[in-house]
DNA sequence: TAATGCGCACCCC
DNA sequence: GGGGTGCGCATTA
């Protein structure tokens, strides 16, 4: 079966659930994929898993419940203003004052943050990321100490699926410890997405961590990652309680499955911090996850070694390209202090790309078709330092979903390492 | 019995 | 007031 089958399949379900009103959750989307098309839940669970990492759905948490939406039909609802701060002003308000109000955690709906087509900046990226959740606090304790799965309406049917993702996400996703998001305002400018989200609570932002901090958002988003399924597993008591009290309860974010447990039991101090930090919305784990794996110790972002092209100035360093020093590090767990100095050449070296540098470097990064369009519009590494997320996304004439991941992954990355280095300066 | 339809309440803007 | 969401119940296959 192809991908592109199981997209359809499972956009068509979310869509299908949504029009009748029901809440198109896993275990809705599995069965339904399954009657229609015969379907595993469990490769639909690993499609839809797909699907969320290339933001074709969003996964969301609202009223306490992990709900699936089709990206492309989340509207943003109302977030008109250009920067993110802005974007992510309401959402965080919302959460902010949900939480408030109760302990749980409480989003209302991620989608909010849904994909923004069409505007620059915030779009997006933010949002798609989906995955709402956000902290792992109450909830996750309940469900950790009640030891409660949330029993699937339907009966459970499904739940064997669910756990499988669990099972595949924790294995797939490593608990990253060093690993961070970058920067949250990046320099990208206001609005990139998936920072955004991340962000959007960036008044409650663990107050001792810095916006970029490493610290900022590693395991949650991690957590997250590995426990949407889990979500899906929710206890129906407490569950039920909280909406019953009409509060939208954002979804306790726990870590792999093996630490959910620990996580949720142990670090109360630091599920304060994760959830004030996630608390709200949509926080794209994929994302997260994607930055994490290239965010040194420091946190910084890491890049690719890009392949050294021999008339590029990158080729005087090829044997210790700083990319690659950084990775080397990254990989051997050097978290010395040459890290940053090897950042430092790294963006200083971004100016000096060329266009083959920056060809070079997407094709390596596994965008070799995109690598192409990057070539033919000349992009060198000071145009990559300008380009903005629609350049990317529409300039290029390249496909949306590799776009979004180069512009994501990749061209914010280099521009918040560089634009870091800058400031540092 | 499962799938579907939909009224209605809730939430946010 | 409008739009999105989804619970809960009635209906249908």
């Amino acid at each position: 079966m192809s991908e592109s089958k199981y997209r359809e399949w499972i956009l068509d379900t979310i869509d299908s659930l949504r029009s009748r009103k029901a809440r198109p959750d896993l275990d809705r989307i599995c069965r339904m994929v399954r009657r229609r098309h015969g379907s595993e839940p469990d490769r639909t669970c690993a499609e839809l898993e797909k699907l969320i990492q290339e933001q074709t759905v969003l996964k969301v948490n609202y009223k306490g419940s992990i709900s699936y939406r089709n990206a492309a039909k989340v509207q943003r609802r109302s977030r008109k203003k250009d920067d993110v701060s802005a974007a992510l002003t309401a959402a965080a308000r919302r959460s902010a004052v949900e939480e408030a109000s109760h302990s749980d955690l409480s989003n209302g709906d991620s989608a909010l943050g849904a994909a923004e087509q069409d505007d620059d900046e915030l779009e997006g990226d933010p949002i798609m990321a989906m995955d709402t959740d956000s902290n792992a606090d109450e909830e996750g304790a309940d469900e950790s100490q009640d030891g409660q799965d949330r029993p699937s309406p339907s009966g459970h049917t499904y739940e064997d699926a669910a756990v499988h993702c669990v099972a595949v996400r924790a294995v797939s996703a490593p608990s990253s410890p060093s690993g961070t998001r970058p920067a949250l305002n990046s320099v990208a400018g206001p609005g990139t997405g998936l920072d955004c989200v991340s962000f959007q609570k960036a008044g409650e932002r663990p107050s001792s961590l810095p916006p970029s901090s490493p610290r900022a958002l590693t395991n949650n988003d991690w957590a997250y990652d590995s426990t949407v399924c889990p979500a899906e597993h929710q206890h129906p008591g407490t569950q039920k309680e909280k909406e019953a009290a009409t509060k939208p309860a954002v979804q306790p974010v726990t870590s792999s499955p093996s630490a959910v447990k620990n996580n949720t039991k142990k670090e109360d101090g630091a599920k304060v911090e994760d959830s004030s930090r996630l608390s709200d919305q949509l926080v794209p784990d994929y994302a997260a996850r994607v930055e994490e794996s290239k965010n040194g110790p420091d946190g910084r972002p890491q890049t690719l070694s890009p392949p050294a092209d021999n008339n590029s100035p990158m080729k005087k360093n090829s044997d210790e390209s700083p990319f690659k020093k950084a990775e080397e590090s990254l990989v051997n767990g050097d978290n010395g202090d040459d890290v940053s100095v090897k950042k430092e050449k790294m963006s200083q070296n971004l100016l000096q790309w060329s266009v083959a540098d920056v060809a070079s470097y997407f094709s390596a990064a596994g965008f070799p078709e995109q690598a192409v369009a990057f070539r033919t519009q000349e992009i060198d590494g000071k145009s990559l330092l300008l380009m903005q997320r629609s350049d990317v996304l529409t300039g290029l004439s390249i496909r949306l979903g590799p776009a979004l991941k180069i512009y994501e992954r990749h061209v914010k990355v280099l521009q918040r390492t560089h634009f870091l280095e800058y400031e540092d300066l």
